[in-house]
RNA sequence: GGUCUGGUGGCCGAGUGGCUAGGCUCAGCUCUGCAAAAGCUGCUACAGCGGUUCGAAUCCGCUCCAGACCUCCA
């Protein structure tokens, strides 16, 4: 594999057989890139002006193993995610204010500083959730110029018009002659009729125009001079903007939440076309569904989310204890993207479970030594079966519930190879490895978690000496010490389990 | 009101014309000094009513229920 020069043939035969189900089509479709082995991904990002909760962490996340997949099966891929530091407006009735700028004033900070607060959370809850960094992170305020450029480019094709300082997308004109509402399923009559009360209604043609460029009045605190005034940009044009910019106009994949598909993205493929004229700026739209909380959704306004902190010390009201990050990580991966995942205590729980029993098996794999065939003794099913069930479970639109299942069939390989009730050849030994090592930890990105936060070493001699001390009194069936041993580390936090040859322990 | 998802065993969740994932729980067994861990076995479901079919949980129609979007939200 050449780095400098790569080609087709770097990617992975795997690769082929690659189904995504494409949002804009409701198909399943064969993966073709653009430019293979390029792969461009634009995935919508946060809007930083709170902290992050779970159900953002489960839409990026759902990138995060699509990016994984890509990159494992040897694609260059180009993963750009935003960060939305302006420009939305707030929920409240003090319409057409910037949700940042608002913010920044309640609390008296620099709208920048609330900016980077928040981003630094992102930053950090996605470290927490061993979710990869995206090869480009660009912010809105630092594609003002091209935004204005790209508003210029609408107004010049005559699908935009400038009123009273701010500049309106022409939805009415632009369907004339383009097919507005495809992504959503939605027919502009039907739109018609939902009139609002937004600010600036006044200044738009038809209430179903969206602003590209909204005027900025004295007291607000995010502003930038263009050839309509001081202004701000509208709502969905930093998206329009960047993923051009940097994957082009037409590029593979795009990403985000379902309830990003209408408005936001209608718009933003209205910005494209109507800014550049291809008919699909995007080849894949991939939607990832919502996370509910007893059957509701689980966003900031209904108050029923969890901050990644309160997930993992258990202190929220919904909650009846701590989860790690890795167990969440874990149960998200276990439900499909496309659907709607419900967040409860014993789903959680049961996630946790199965995810110890997973991990312990990929932990015994690095010291498994190999079972000669004998009679007696069952022979291991078709390895290469397994790996091949894995591909397909990933090739079928990244599905990581059954790819989990394939891990769990591999889990009762390892188990009954260690008590050597199986036979396993060295070579299959090497293969189970690398099937978790490639689907558990590049994947589906998973990873052991230890709670001892120190010096491993110190703490395997410990253990060591304690494992070997109630051996001696189990052998003179001191039975007394060797629970006593065993109870008092149980109280610690830290699981005896006796094997066929030998004592083996794991934090809880 | 419009658009769109979905209703699967005790719980969570895949699948989607025949061979009926997986995890957790529960019960029994093996192993064990006892336990844990591990293995084996059992619990066998697809909202309701019609229809298509040799055959449907899977396709079609209707009904009921839930959720999302239509205003910022991943």
């Amino acid at each position: 594999m050449d780095a400098q020069n790569p080609t087709e043939a770097a990617v992975s035969p795997f690769a082929t057989d690659l189904h995504i189900g494409n949002s804009l089509s409701r198909k399943k479709e064969r993966f073709v890139p653009l430019n293979s082995p390029y792969v461009g991904m634009y995935v919508c990002g946060p809007t930083v002006y709170s902290n992050v909760h779970l159900g953002n962490v489960r839409t990026f996340l759902t990138f995060d193993v699509v990016f994984r997949y890509l990159v494992h099966l040897g694609y260059r891929v180009r993963y750009v995610r935003n960060i939305t530091d302006v420009g939305h407006l707030t929920g409240d009735s003090d319409d057409g204010e910037d949700k940042i700028g608002k913010k920044a004033r309640l609390e008296n900070l620099e709208p920048m500083e609330v900016v980077q607060r928040y981003t630094n959370d992102f930053h950090d809850v996605m470290r927490v959730f061993n979710i990869l960094p995206p090869s480009i992170e660009p912010t809105a305020t630092g594609h003002i110029v091209e935004q204005i450029g790209m508003i210029e480019e609408i107004i010049a094709n005559g699908f935009a018009y400038e009123a009273n300082g701010s500049v309106y997308f022409n939805v009415r004109k632009f369907a004339e002659s383009h097919d507005y509402g495809a992504l959503s399923g939605r027919k502009i009559d039907e739109l018609q009729n939902q009139t609002r009360a937004l600010d600036g209604q006044d200044e738009k043609q038809d209430p179903l125009d969206f602003a590209l460029w909204k005027k900025a009045d004295d007291s607000h605190l995010m502003r930038w001079p263009s050839p309509w005034g001081i202004g701000f940009p509208g709502w969905h044009l930093e998206c329009s903007v960047m993923s051009t910019k940097y994957l082009g106009r037409t590029f593979d994949i795009h990403g985000g939440g379902m309830d990003l598909k209408f408005p936001h993205h209608e718009c933003e493929i209205a910005q494209n076309v109507g800014a550049h004229g291809e008919k699909n700026p995007v080849r894949y739209w991939i939607h990832g569904n919502m996370l509910t909380v007893n059957g509701r959704k689980m966003s900031k306004s209904e108050g029923n989310g969890f901050t990644p902190d309160e997930l993992i010390t258990g202190n929220h009201k919904l909650l009846e204890k701590g989860y790690s990050p890795m167990t969440v990580r874990f149960f998200m991966l276990q439900g499909h993207y496309a659907g709607t995942l419900d967040f409860s205590n014993p789903a959680l729980q049961a996630a946790e479970k199965g995810l110890e029993r997973l991990m312990s098996a990929w932990g015994l794999l690095a010291e498994l030594a190999p079972v000669e065939e004998a009679d007696g003794i069952e022979s291991a099913p078709d390895l290469d079966g397994l790996r091949d069930r894995a591909y397909a479970a990933m090739n079928d639109d990244f599905n990581t519930p059954i790819l989990i299942a394939v891990l769990y069939d591999a889990v009762k390989v390892v188990n009954s190879v260690a008590a050597g009730r199986m036979a396993l050849s060295a070579e299959g030994v090497e293969s189970l490895r690398s099937l978790f090592e490639v689907f558990g930890g590049d994947i589906l990105g998973l990873e052991q978690e230890t709670s001892t936060g120190g010096d491993d070493d110190r703490t395997d001699g410990l253990m060591g000496v304690l494992c070997d001390l109630r051996a001696e009194a189990k052998a003179n069936k001191d039975w007394a010490t060797a629970d006593l041993i065993r109870d008092r580390l149980a109280d610690m936090g830290v699981q005896i389990k006796d094997g066929k040859d030998g004592t083996s322990w794991t934090f809880d």
